[in-house]
DNA sequence: AACGTTTGTGGTACCGTTACCACAAAATCA
DNA sequence: TGATTTTGTGGTAACGGTACCACAAACGTT
């Protein structure tokens, strides 16, 4: 236990090859010239040892580590794991390795990270977070670390930010609500500073506002999670037990709204028809399976981790807001209604 | 855009505290002696210029990063999702950071983690992931890099686990299943390689072996997945359509075993009571909401981080396998039987 | 008074790379 | 043929810390 395994060093490989540091260190990196036979023996050099560059003086001298983090909420949410297995498939790739934080959206812990992060020379950063702000977009510009957002960033026009197509998944809801026979339909809509729960809702708005049954009190506030979707459903169908149609904000509150309706006597599907939005795994495991617009989740992670590596790397053009389509997932939470102006 | 921040090092420390980079070092450390004035004119320094020591040259100069890594299956997987946030909760109040990456349980993988890890001076590795094999635990050791592992280790009695009571807790699950009046109860077993696929099903043989309804063709394999446990409850129920009681080796089973039931018109809870294993958040969902032999996820995550930073640390007096308790919720899954011999 | 110990400090080699410079031999050009 | 460029190589100072050693002053101790 103490005979202390021996690792090669780029000395060690001169050594063996017979030529100088500077030579390997050419050949490692493809800079600069090296002769064909020369070569070879450091190829057969570096073999025989077993040698790989060390990370840590590469990362000293050049001040690059191949190592990008992940700023998010909670890894726990259903929605950032999937995110987080796209970052790092594609860093993996890249060849960068991925260091991840949670940040339970305080500003505090993020900041902490990003502190750490900086003695760490890691060479970028991605944001699922929502508190973070100007002043740290502005530290983080002076001390050149990259960095992309997810969702919002602090100053739109200056950095990648990557999201879905809000406004108009919200329309789509509404339209497929509309469409299975829906008329009157509520919103549950989320935390109004998170830019996801203020344009699903001003989609929502836009697409029902014209209509003849529309009122304000359809519209419910929660925030973003199964408990605070009951409730609210409560308290909507308290004020219109005639709803017919809920569009949540996310699938969480939508998963919060079968719950609520199911103890309440409501046949989901049927008599109410519930949407969501997100398209977790997990909408295809609650009973009715849930309708909900589906953000392509993966292509986003993947998507934002490409473009902080691009950024890295500098091959990346321009900044620019990247939003993403959404689909609609019809399932059995949103079936055609019988009642009413149906012919058959 | 091309002032690059200025970023202080401890040799700008020295000059401005008027000492050498040794007092400094000294002082940072807490090793060695400082004056008590000197280390006011220091603290003053380090405010002044915003130090923070760089952690690549403490790395290279210390062979200490101050990082572990998690390799686990895949972390979009709910169980290890959980984990996760556990495992770096704990690093984080420690001062360590947290690497993931993502094996899918392929060696190749995981040996291609390793090798980077090797060549970052990660301090300690975690492994939640089914392929770490013996010779990577030799090379690890080797190499002096401390690692333990999540419910199997490659030489038990040498390395460090946690894993929790899977034999005590199929015992449970039957035992539930029987006290509410189940008198022919199936398992869904999951993948024999995989220990507690393996040690749950020991425990259901040991707890129904004896009973007179017993019959081996009341085991079914799967793959602690959705869609496996759908396959399964569907090939158990051709055999046995009168089966009142299934115990599936995962929570992602008995989910599966849950659809299939109820695609079959099978009434869960009442009919057919279904009692799972782990005690993931998506149980809370389901419809019937699903009993389960819940795991302590985020102790053994908690657990499992604070046994490697103390191994890093040199303060762990042995190693072990810590075999943590499982808790039954029971939930409407698994209502009390009405028929047989209920006397009301 | 002579000696040993504690306290306080600085110098510098090293950790394992990369980047820059210097230099020489070979190849190309006028 | 001499000048210039290309090819190939080595030396060494960084990168930003830590750790060991040397040294001196202050303090006790007999």
């Amino acid at each position: 236990m103490k005979e202390e395994f021996f690792i090669a060093t780029i000395r060690d490989v001169a050594k063996l090859a017979g030529v100088s540091v500077s030579t390997i260190s050419r050949y490692l990196n493809k800079s600069g010239y090296v002769n064909a036979e020369t070569e070879q023996s450091i190829k057969n050099a570096i073999e025989k040892l077993n040698y790989a560059p060390n990370q840590v003086a590469r990362g000293l001298a050049g001040k690059k580590t191949n190592t990008i983090a992940l700023i998010l909420p909670d890894i726990s949410n259903l929605f950032f794991s999937d995110l987080a297995r796209a970052v790092e498939d594609v860093a993996a790739t890249y060849g960068y390795t991925v260091i991840f934080g949670n940040s339970d959206d305080q500003g505090v812990k993020e900041k902490r990270y990003i502190e750490t992060l900086k003695q760490k020379y890691i060479d970028g950063i991605i944001f699922a977070s929502n508190t973070f702000g100007h002043e740290d977009a502005e530290m983080l510009t002076k001390l050149g670390i990259p960095y992309v957002c997810l969702d919002r960033g602090p100053d739109e026009q200056n950095a990648s930010i990557v999201r879905s197509k809000n406004r108009e998944g919200a329309a789509m809801a509404v339209q497929h609500l509309l469409d299975v026979g829906c008329r009157k339909i509520a919103h549950i809509y989320g935390p109004q500073n998170l830019i996801t729960g203020k344009e699903r809702l001003i989609g929502f708005e836009k697409s029902v506002q014209h209509l003849d049954w529309y009122t304000p009190s359809l519209l419910e506030p929660a925030d973003f999670r199964i408990a605070g979707g009951i409730e609210a459903t409560e308290r909507l169908l308290e004020r219109h037990p005639d709803i017919d149609g809920i569009f949540a904000g996310n699938d969480l509150m939508a998963i919060g709204a079968l719950k609520a309706l199911h103890r309440m006597g409501y046949r989901v599907g049927e008599q109410v028809a519930v949407c969501g939005f997100d398209g977790i795994q997990t909408t295809e495991i609650t009973m009715p399976e849930l309708t909900t617009i589906a953000q392509p989740i993966y292509d986003m992670g993947a998507l934002i981790s490409r473009l902080l590596i691009k950024k890295i790397e500098g091959t990346l053009e321009e900044d620019r807001l990247y939003e993403l389509d959404v689909q609609l997932i019809a399932r059995a939470s949103t079936l055609r209604r019988k009642e009413g102006h149906d012919t058959t």
